[in-house]
RNA sequence: GGGGGCGUAGCUCAAUUGGUUAGAGUACCGGACUGUCGAUCCGGUGGUUGCGGGUUCGAGUCCCGUCGCCCUCGCCA
């Protein structure tokens, strides 16, 4: 070993180690000179060592005083107990010091595009200049502890699927384009040219090969790459925790997966998660949350009052029923001194919202003084009102919401108002919010439960987790005028349904679930067709005829009449659920080299133009 | 492709109704200071207000265009 090279981590350093010779690498967070004595807070992964050079040695005294932030050090010196009265207790290295007695500076380094340090009031730099200079990002303590808690979500997993007999298999990366679904990312092939291979969208073929090759267990931690627009939870290239099972039923597959989700939640922030998870329908999701992710941290259910509106002389909400149509409605309890009359009129903050999902407009009427108020109050006769009140708990000072349209208007407005309103008027907590100081005992706990140190309390109620079920099979698609698969063409159709599948496609529930968290799809799959005539059946009614079919997907129908096992998956978005055990909103804090919203790598500049020579192997002419 | 927000010192932000030489904190440089821990105190360097055009006696501020970033709708089986 090197004698610059570490005998210790910078967040190793106790009492026990009083009086060694130790030599700490790392980073220098900051420092504090004064006359007799310079201070360096010395950094790495593990943490914080502070380091005293004394002035005793004049050459090394002089030398500290030109250490800057950031630079490389390696510190020979003796581990002794800080003066009385000077200990930190907030930091598990708080006690101690290391006294220098040797300074390499392994490298220097100059003023930073921005700083590493995170003190409680600093607002961190713009996201870009953070990414285009991201291994500087990176070095930032609250992202260090980001993708350790990613390595450990990872660890989890392994483990857990390990312990249930899985094995982790690996499938190829460049593949064969598939017509259905999201834009592909293409590779062109230089060997034969004008043909491409595609970057998996998901490994799904290739799993369901490896059930009928008679691999019952499969799992992968897989990159998946999607060329479609971006959002705070979306990345073109993310990881899903992939999985198949052969000889299962959905509840199996639904059985695994809870149990993985609680020792996540357990294992990486101490939260016992309740089992078996609620389960809901997407028909009574879609119509209580207006949303095939309810977020279940709160109430605030939509409230259908077709009933009701009925009997009113609203014009707006009888045309709308004559004409088929829904009217449905929320109550934001206590709400009505949020929200100004102008805040929802036609054009308020309100109105406006809802109109971005299709909805024509948002009525409303508040509850004052015992009192229904507002604009619309006087096409309903008292009766009526009584009826409304009783439907929809009204009590003084809330704000009753409408929208009246077709169904699945109804839903997407009202669905998307109900999340919006639960952060606005603050209907649940998140936990980051409520962080705690750092407590010594803590570190003694997760130590002993083998879990990372929590500085948050969490609290079950911070996770609200639950299975949306019984989607349908298909969605007709009014551009290209054509039935499309749901979740995707392998998902088996339930059983009751299959004789439906041509006479009303429209009707056919799939065995498909999703897992959804806080509000997040954080897991979706299904039980897959198994059969070669049923699949022939679901690609001909996704306007695919046989022939297609077999030039596109021949290898699976010719597998599936090959010994095919019933089976069934699903995949687990491992980005996301990394965020939400994070306490971030935005996918890109927990991906080392993330992309920006636009795709790019703001970092290497990817994606970027290459050579015309590269182009002319791969037979690629670019369109002036 | 549509909607919204943002762009001022290396960084985070301010700048009244369009009005003096565009300020503050921080970083950086220099000085003072015997135990700090985001040390403190004093002083200093640092600006094409994203870019281009326009209106005006006068533009960081108003108008047009353009570029970049974020959020969102479409899209994401």
């Amino acid at each position: 070993m090197a004698d610059w090279q570490r005998t210790h981590t910078c967040g190793e350093l106790r009492e026990t180690h009083l009086g060694q010779t130790v030599t700490l690498n790392g980073w220098v967070l900051i420092t504090r000179n004064f006359p007799n004595q310079v201070f360096v807070d010395l950094r790495d992964r593990y943490g914080l060592t502070q380091v005293v050079i004394e002035d005793g040695d004049k050459a090394l005294f002089a030398e500290a005083n030109q250490l800057g932030r950031e630079y490389v050090l390696s510190v020979t010196g003796v581990v002794r107990k800080r003066i009385a009265g000077k200990e930190r207790a907030d930091i598990p290295t708080g006690q101690v010091e290391l006294e220098a007695k040797a300074v390499r500076v392994l490298n220097a380094c100059p003023p930073l595009p921005f700083s590493v340090t995170e003190f409680p009031d600093e607002e961190p730099a713009n996201e870009d200049l953070r990414l285009q200079y991201r291994y500087l990002d990176l070095r930032r303590r609250s992202i260090q502890q980001v993708l350790m808690l990613r390595h450990r979500v990872c660890k989890i997993i392994r483990d857990y699927m390990d312990t249930n007999g899985f094995l982790e298999m690996e499938t190829p990366l460049l593949g064969k384009s598939t017509p259905e679904g999201a834009r592909d990312y293409l590779v062109p092939s230089r060997v034969f040219n004008g043909e491409f291979f595609a970057l998996p969208q998901s490994p799904q073929l290739y799993k369901q090969l490896l059930m009928i090759s008679g691999y019952d267990k499969y799992f992968q931690l897989a990159r998946c790459l999607r060329d479609e627009d971006l959002r705070a939870d979306r990345q073109p290239e993310f990881t899903q925790l992939d999985v198949e099972m052969s000889f299962v039923e959905r509840d199996d597959v639904l059985t695994l997966m809870e149990g993985l989700a609680a020792d996540l939640l357990k294992q990486c922030l101490g939260v016992t998660l309740a089992l078996p998870l609620p389960r809901l329908s997407y028909q009574d999701a879609m119509l209580r949350y207006g949303s095939d992710k309810p977020d279940n941290r709160f109430g605030m259910e939509i409230i259908d009052i077709g009933d009701v509106a009925g009997e009113s002389e609203f014009k707006v909400f009888k045309d709308v029923l004559a004409a088929g149509g829904v009217v449905r409605g929320l109550n934001a309890k206590n709400a009505a001194a949020k929200f100004s009359n102008s805040d929802l009129k036609p054009g308020g903050k309100l109105s406006a919202f809802v109109t971005q999902f299709k909805a024509k407009g948002l009525a409303w009427m508040k509850c004052e003084a015992g009192k229904l108020t507002g604009s619309i109050e006087k096409f309903f006769p008292d009766a009526v009102k009584a009826k409304l009140i009783e439907k929809m708990q009204v009590e003084n000072g809330d704000v009753l919401l409408f929208v009246a349209d077709k169904e699945s208007v109804a839903c997407d407005a009202l669905g998307a108002l109900r999340s919006h309103l639960g952060s606005e008027l603050k209907l649940y907590k998140n936990w980051w919010d409520e962080k705690a100081e750092y407590d010594a005992t803590e570190e003694k706990a997760a130590k002993k439960e083998k879990r990372a140190p929590n500085p948050f309390v969490v609290k079950p109620e911070h996770f609200k987790m639950l299975w949306v079920l019984d989607f349908p099979m298909f969605a007709f698609d009014d551009e290209e005028r054509r039935w499309v698969a749901i979740h995707h063409p392998f998902t088996a159709p339930m059983d009751e349904d299959v004789a439906n599948l041509e006479s009303n496609p429209g009707a056919v529930r799939a065995k498909a679930y999703d897992m959804v968290l806080n509000g997040y799809e954080v897991g979706g799959g299904s039980i897959r067709i198994h059969r070669q005539d049923v699949q022939a059946q679901v690609f001909k009614m996704l306007g695919m005829p046989l022939e297609d079919a077999q030039a596109r997907f021949g290898f699976l129908l010719d597998a599936l009449q090959s010994g095919a096992p019933p089976h069934g998956g699903i995949a687990l978005g491992l980005d996301r659920w990394c965020m939400i055990l994070a306490g971030t909103t935005n996918i890109r804090d927990v991906i080392a080299f993330p992309k920006n919203q636009k795709a790019r790598d703001l970092m290497t500049g990817a994606p970027a133009v290459v050579e015309p020579r590269q182009l002319k192997e791969l037979g690629v002419e670019l369109k002036k």
